[in-house]
DNA sequence: TACACAAATGCGAGTTACTTGCAAGTAATT
DNA sequence: AATTACTTGCAAGTAACTCGCATTTGTGTA
C-alpha cells in the first residue's frame, strides 16, 4: 500500500470536522492533534496547559463538549473527579486504571458490544444503546509493594 | 416493642462501619441509610440536599471519600460531571444511562469479572484488578422521539 | 476573490463541585 | 468518667467547568 502508516494529519482532522458539521478552526485542530498523539486519555486541564497561549480554557471546554456530542471524541471517567477525553477512532477498547498512581493502560479484550441486544431485551425502560464504558481498577506493578499506599490517586 | 426495619438496618450499618474500622457516627449512618433506600446511584449533591440541616456538606464529602476507600460504597461515574455513589453490596451489576434525561437502570447481565485474569495476562503494567465499572449509554423509551434531543443530560 | 453570516473564539466573571484548616464535639476503649 | 484519637461543623478556599458578550473567522454563495 502507498501509505505505510495510518496517520491523522492536520488535513485528515480538517476533513473529519467538516464531515461532522463542524468548522475546522485552529483551536479544534490543535485539540484533535493533541489527543491524536497522546496515548492515554487526557484531562481537560492537561489540554488547557499544553495549549496555553494558543487557546483559551473556555474554548477548550466548549470544543470538548462539541466534539463529544458530534462523536469525534469520547469522554472517559476514571474516578479522578474530572473527565478525560480520547479520540473516538471506532476501535472498541477499555481501560485499566491504577488506584494509586493513576496510570492508564488500554485493554482490547472483552467484546461487550455483542451483548447490547441482550441487555436491551432485559431492560424495562431503554430502547437503544449507543455507547458503553468499561474501566478496570487495580494496582499497577510499580505501585505494588509490601504495604498498600493508603491514599489513592490525587 | 415492634422493631422497625429501618432500625434493624441502622444497626446493620453500625456493624458494617465498625467492621471496616470506622466509628459509627450519626452522619455516616444517615448516609448509608439514604444510599440503602435509594435505588439509583446518588450524587453528592442529592445526599447533601436530603441531609440538609442534619449534616454539613463537607462532612458528606468526607464520609463519601472514607466509605469509598473502606469499600462500603462505590463511586459510579456516569458522564454527568459529578460523581454518583451506591452501596457496595457485593453484587456485580452495571448501569444503563440515558444520554438525554439521565435516567439510570441497573443491568445484571455480562459477567466481566470472569475475564479479569485474562486481562491481567495481557497487561504490561498491571498486577491486580480490584474493581471494574461498566456503563451503557443510550436512550430511554420516554426520550425516544421523532427528533433526537440536541442537548444531552444537564 | 469577495461577501455575508452563522458559528466559533477570547476574555472576564460566574457557578458548581469538591477540599481544607481548625476549634469543638463524640465514639469507643480503659 | 476519663482519655484519646477520630469526626464533625463552620467558614473560607481551590478546582473544574460554564456563561455573556463583543469580536473574529471559516465556509458557502456570488
Amino acid at each position: 500500500m502507498a501509505k505505510s502508516k495510518i496517520k491523522e494529519s492536520g488535513s485528515e482532522f480538517r476533513r473529519m470536522l467538516r464531515e461532522h458539521g463542524c468548522k475546522a478552526t485552529p483551536p479544534r485542530l490543535l485539540v484533535l492533534e493533541l489527543l491524536g498523539k497522546t496515548k492515554e486519555p487526557m484531562s481537560a486541564q492537561a489540554l488547557i496547559e499544553t495549549l496555553a497561549g494558543k487557546t483559551d480554557q473556555a474554548t477548550v471546554y466548549r470544543i470538548l463538549k462539541t466534539l463529544k456530542h458530534r462523536g469525534l471524541i469520547r469522554q472517559v471517567d476514571l474516578r479522578h473527579n474530572h473527565a478525560h477525553y480520547e479520540l473516538s477512532r471506532g476501535d472498541e477498547h477499555h481501560h485499566l486504571v491504577c488506584n494509586h498512581c493513576g496510570k492508564i493502560e488500554d485493554v482490547r479484550l472483552c467484546d461487550v458490544g455483542a451483548t447490547h441486544q441482550a441487555i436491551l431485551r432485559h431492560s424495562k425502560h431503554f430502547s437503544k444503546i449507543t455507547q458503553h464504558a468499561l474501566e478496570f481498577y487495580g494496582v499497577c506493578t510499580s505501585c505494588r509493594g509490601p504495604e498498600p499506599i493508603s491514599e489513592p490517586h490525587p
